[in-house]
RNA sequence: GCCCCUGUGGCGGAAUUGGUAGACGCGACAGAUUCAAAAUCUGUUGUCUUAGGGCGUGCUGGUUCGAGUCCGGCCAGGGGCACCA
């Protein structure tokens, strides 16, 4: 027998794919359509096992799928915009293109190399100016829809960089890379108005029935939605320079406010602005505050400190009572109106400041088992339910109720011709701001003219592409300082104007790729036809560090790009699938240095280096990392062993949701069984009928019985495959490989034709099956089997529901739950029948023993207790 | 602090949703083959045992004829959010 030998058989397979085809897709309304998608990479140069992962999870589904039945749209692209080509043309004295475009070569030849069915024809690169003239198109779009707004933000600015920073690039306060002291600046940005969908995104949650509940959870606490009241507290005293007459406060607990016993605004309030001018002190208290939000974060924790402003305001429901106004560290400007007020009782955090600043703190709420006359809080804020108490009209009521009441007397009262409260709604979530000072994103196709203002590029000027002359040697936005660029006549008045110079936000061009690559080569931004044909994408799978930003701006792109008439549907994705991580174990020398996995030899649980035999430490299983040289690379692997048994291992043992571990031994077992299925073929194929023979009238009870092992099998790696479970659909053909080399290592000589007929059957299935997770080895074991045409284009097998189903059944006999013995018996036998032959059973006569038998539960085909 | 997930042999993990706990794989041990080794194949492999069984799914209590699975309380590990009024 040859041994197969897959570096040198699956280039030939993938050749053949790719000339007859077969993964090409097309709109064809009589199929049903099916659109896997992964999360499109980063071209970073290198595909890492993440990639591996994920793209061949989502290569299972494609295959399956296709072999199903299902017209499926399986394509590729590239997430090519971004901050590391800017950073690698820095380094390196390249551009960012240039670095870009070598980076999505070599990765897709490194893909390619996996023989994923992707319809490579599809392919995108979101850098690609095909590409991103319809972004900017799409951009024009909502912005005459009023889905885009232009407004004031504040930003981290790099003041040596001279660059925006994104918040994970602002370490303690500093630049990461200039290491610069990080300046708040405050700039006109244009943003995504997405809280104009947040009560709909929130809503539909309910909706995606195929996404994981973790990720639903995020989603929603990332909007953020709570019910409450508006307050406007009447300001008492003031100094002079404080112009306003009330104070807004938002709470979620109007319940509670006789239990009030103060007001606290944040530290970037305006009225603690205008107090900080006029007194030092409350200037150096904000900027201690401030101080603390980015670096003392951990520390300041615990401690709520706050100013007392001499400001009072009137409580609303208790005449002649006046509140002290603070100002509070604990207290936040983006939420709410970024005031409050304090109930100590019935909120832990007010409790600590009204402990600090020695305020009272009157019980409002009761619990159950308390008595009002003794109820005390100390050092616990009691935030449970109960019944009002110390709250004059609301007393002896419910939280709810009291909720409503308190609101709708709110909303009567009136201080200065407006209602004192109103109910409101509040969400944490804000508006998307997409504009990013930098070059390599799509530029925003806005020109900015002194008379005329904002002004969109003519739609017949886009797209509005990036000059390619430009060098990173000094920091700051190269388009900004691009000597031409940026200069251009208004398209309204002809006068001089200038260009906008931010780029996109990179989160903008991977919130509708889903989309293009329904029709990526159209002159327009979709192709209804096809947009209308594919989406929503059946099933999206991808990395959980997604589950928020990615997957929700993504959902708002879907529901602008239907308000201006793109797409028919809200959500772009059907199923949802958030992969695991791979991981490895970490080694580090007695200094402390990390070791790539091939320096390091293990032996019986101890590490030395491979060249030096230095004592090598044992580290703990983590997500590979380059920093960490806990890496395996794919590339090594496919030249080493083969695409299949990469794709094999990722796919066998841990659950897809679950982190795997990579282990030497997980691949040498992938191979083995590589070898043992060709093994099992190559042997089983000598005995096997011609592949036009038809079915047999009898079969004998062997070739019955490897019937029975494959039919069932088929049906179980259906339903695992149905469900995303490839661990287990990879251990069933564990056990189709060892009945089936039970069979051919007997070597049965006089074969008949039934048996012949049942290990073709057999043989076929069993190579279908394992196909969509090893299918280069799939097309080598069809072919052998005598096919001439492609295996990637059978259809799926099917299983015969009498071949799954046994005349006899296997049942347990307990006695007091305990098994005692088993009996087979007919399938549909009564109890009786049941009863009498398990009575005759010797362990179970020997446990029921002088007992009486009180009660004896059956459940048929499966168990009976006998409860003695 | 809050929220979510996970906890089953030496290891990765199965268990049709309340019905034989440990499928399948790795590792280990034994045997076959071999001059020998690798590879391959065949067994054995939760644990204690007086060989009848006893005990076993993080701990603990409960519901049930019956619990890895359901409920209450805890413990440990991982992840996410974090002063959200």
């Amino acid at each position: 027998m040859e041994r197969y030998n897959a570096q040198e058989v699956e280039p030939i397979w993938q050749k053949k794919w790719v000339e007859k085809g077969i993964f090409k897709s097309e709109e064809n309304t009589n199929k049903s359509k099916y659109y896997v998608l992964e999360m499109f990479p980063y071209p970073s140069g290198k595909i890492h096992m993440g990639h591996v992962r994920n793209y061949t999870m989502g290569d299972v589904i494609a295959r399956y799928k296709r072999a199903s039945g299902f017209n499926v749209l399986h394509p590729m692209g590239w997430d090519a915009f971004g901050m590391p080509a800017e950073n690698a043309a820095m380094q390196r004295n390249t551009h960012p293109a240039i670095w870009t475009y070598e980076n999505i070569n070599n990765m897709r030849s490194q893909l390619k190399l996996l023989g994923l069915s992707i319809d490579w024809e599809r392919e995108i690169a979101t850098c690609d100016p095909k590409y991103y003239v319809h972004e900017q198109k799409l951009f024009l779009d909502f912005l005459k829809k009023d889905l885009v707004v232009r407004k004031n933000s504040k930003v981290n600015w790099d003041p040596v960089d001279k660059t925006v920073l994104a918040n994970e690039q602002v370490i303690d306060g500093l630049g990461w890379r200039s290491g610069a002291l990080v300046e708040t600046k405050e700039l006109t940005q244009w943003f995504f108005n997405i809280t104009k969908f947040a009560d709909d995104l929130l809503l539909k949650l309910d909706d995606l029935k195929r996404w994981p509940d973790k990720v639903k959870i995020m989603q929603d606490r990332w909007i953020g939605k709570s019910t409450g009241v508006k307050l406007h507290f009447e300001i008492k005293h003031k100094t002079q320079n404080i112009i306003d007459k009330t104070l807004e406060v938002f709470t979620t607990r109007p319940d509670t406010l006789f239990g009030a016993s103060f007001c606290a605004i944040s530290p970037d309030h305006p009225i603690a602005n205008v107090l900080s001018k006029e007194n030092l002190e409350i200037k150096k208290f904000i900027n201690t505050c401030q101080k603390q939000g980015t670096t003392l974060a951990n520390i300041a924790k615990a401690e709520k400190i706050g100013f007392k402003t001499g400001i009072t305001v009137n409580h609303p429901f208790i005449k002649n009572k006046e509140l002290d106004v603070y100002i509070a560290n604990f207290v936040l400007m983006e939420y709410g109106t970024g005031a409050i007020f304090g109930c100590p009782a019935h909120d832990q955090r007010d409790l600590d400041f009204a402990n600090k600043y020695q305020l009272e703190v009157i019980p409002v709420v009761l619990p159950s088992n308390q008595d009002s006359k003794s109820y005390k809080i100390i050092n616990e804020a009691f935030t449970g339910d109960g019944t009002m108490i110390n709250s004059d009209f609301l007393n002896n009521l419910s939280i709810a109720d009291a909720k409503n009441l308190a609101a709708d007397t709110l909303e009567k009262i009136k201080i200065n011709g407006q209602a004192q409260g109103e109910k409101t709604i509040t969400f944490r979530l804000r508006d998307w701001g997409i504009s990013r000072q930098r070059y390599w994103g799509c530029p925003i196709p806005i020109i900015h003219c002194k008379k005329c203002g904002v002004v969109e590029v003519p739609r017949n000027k886009l797209p509005v592409t990036l000059p390619e002359d430009v060098s990173f040697d000094v920091p700051g936005n190269p388009l900004d300082r691009h000597p031409t660029w940026k200069h251009v006549s208004c398209p309204k008045c002809n006068s001089p104007a200038e260009r906008e110079t931010d780029t996109f936000d990179t989160f903008v061009d991977s919130s509708w790729y889903y989309a293009r690559f329904c029709s990526p080569h159209s002159e327009e931004v979709l192709d209804s036809k096809a947009v209308d044909y594919w989406l929503p994408v059946d099933q999206y799978i991808g990395g959980v560090e997604h589950a928020i930003l990615h997957l929700l701006y993504s959902r708002f792109f879907m529901r602008s790009m239907k308000i201006t008439g793109h797409v028919k549907i809200d959500e772009p994705f059907d199923g949802l699938f958030t992969q695991g991580m791979v991981t490895h174990e970490t080694y580090k020398n007695t200094k402390g240095e990390w070791l790539f996995p091939e320096e390091v030899k293990i032996e019986n649980n101890t590490a030395t280096h491979i060249d030096t035999g230095e004592e090598i430490i044992i580290g703990p299983i983590e997500s590979m990392s380059k920093s960490k040289k806990n890496i395996i690379d794919p590339n090594a692997i496919v030249s080493m062993y083969g695409a299949d048994t990469a794709r094999w291992f990722i796919l066998s043992d841990t659950p897809p949701e679950r982190d795997i571990q990579w282990t030497d031994n997980g691949v040498e077992a992938a191979n083995k069984f590589i070898q043992k299925a060709w093994k099992i073929i190559y042997e089983g194929e000598k005995y096997v009928c011609k592949k036009e023979e038809g079915i047999p009238l009898n079969f004998t009870d062997e070739a019955m019985k490897i019937r029975k092992v494959t039919h069932k099998i088929i049906s179980e790696i259906t339903e695992a495959l149905d469900n995303l479970r490839f661990n287990r659909a990879v251990a069933y053909i564990y056990e189709l490989s060892n009945s089936l080399t039970t069979i051919i290592t007997d070597k049965p000589k006089n074969i008949d034709t039934s048996m012949a007929w049942a290990l073709r059957e057999s043989l076929e299935a069993y190579c279908k099956l394992f196909g969509p997770m090893a299918p280069h080895l799939a097309e080598s074991c069809w072919n052998h089997l005598g096919h001439t045409n492609l295996l990637a284009e059978q259809p799926w097998p099917t299983y015969e529901k009498k071949l799954i189903i046994n005349e006899t059944s296997v049942i347990i006999v307990q006695i007091n739950g305990k098994k005692r013995g088993e009996i087979e018996i007919s399938i549909d036998a009564e109890q009786k029948e049941v009863e009498q032959k398990a009575f005759n059973v010797e362990n179970v006569i020997r446990a029921i023993n002088d007992n009486t038998i009180k009660k004896v539960i059956y459940v048929p085909g499966k168990i009976l207790n006998v409860v003695v």
